[in-house]
DNA sequence: GGCCAGGACACCA
DNA sequence: TGGTGTCATGGC
């Protein structure tokens, strides 16, 4: 079998994925703001219980920057301690709207003149904010093409044999910045469709042949 | 009762 | 540079 070229096995993914699972309309928030907390709070946690701490947030009304940097790092842990992690994650939420504030004035209007990959680098200088987390708050509350890999992405891509599981995150992100063009709707879909099919998808070896996984492997890798 | 979920960091060799 | 431990709740 002739080898497909791997953009169009990317895109021919997305396509698929997106027939079979619809826009995920992501990323689940009322604001950039609310979408920055949400993804430090979702690091290694279940979304349903990042919604639980995020609506705390809002019932304290402590969804905001001066609410946050306000708060005692005790009352702020209580409020969010729903997501897991709660005393770490405070820190984080922190050391967050700290940086906002002494950078920016606590204004993502005044962000959206730096250049993303300056962005990116500073982002990353800030306490509990790491690759993943990065991009997302690039992608999905400041509107930049830049593609964020999770666990599931790693999982997904590996699995199809495309990417080894021991390729590092830049390695999987410059992977899919090079096969697809860079458009922000497209970066925005295909991440959460990943998402959806990993939580839909068996974590079976072999998998367990009746799942959309499968059916993907199966087409580019003749096996399950 | 154990595993897992839309990670990141500290520490050690 | 890579491997391991830690942080912790809630659903299944």
């Amino acid at each position: 079998m002739a080898k497909i070229p791997d953009k169009h096995i990317l895109l021919d993914i997305y396509n698929r994925l997106l027939s079979k699972y619809g826009a995920q309309h992501w990323w689940p928030g009322d604001s950039p703001f609310e979408v920055i907390i949400g993804a430090i709070l979702t690091q290694s946690a279940a979304w349903t219980n990042v919604e639980r701490a995020i609506n705390n947030l809002k019932s304290a009304d402590a969804l905001s920057t001066q609410a946050i940097m306000t708060l005692s790092l005790e009352q702020l842990a209580k409020l969010i301690r729903p997501s897991g992690y709660y005393n770490a994650k405070a820190l984080k939420l922190k050391a967050f709207v700290q940086w906002l504030d002494e950078n920016y004035r606590n204004d993502l209007k005044i962000i959206s003149t730096v250049e993303t990959n300056a962005l990116r680098n500073q982002m990353l200088a800030v306490y509990g904010i790491g690759n993943e987390t990065a991009d997302s708050i690039l992608l999905y509350a400041l509107d930049r093409p830049v593609f964020v890999i999770d666990a599931y992405t790693r999982r997904i891509i590996s699995r199809i044999s495309l990417l080894s599981e021991d390729n590092t995150y830049d390695e999987y992100q410059q992977y899919f910045m090079k096969h697809l063009p860079v458009d922000l709707k497209l970066f925005n879909e295909y991440h959460a469709l990943l998402v959806r099919l990993g939580k839909n998808a068996c974590r079976k070896k072999p998998l367990c042949g009746d799942c959309c996984l499968t059916d993907i492997c199966r087409l580019y890798i003749g096996s399950g």
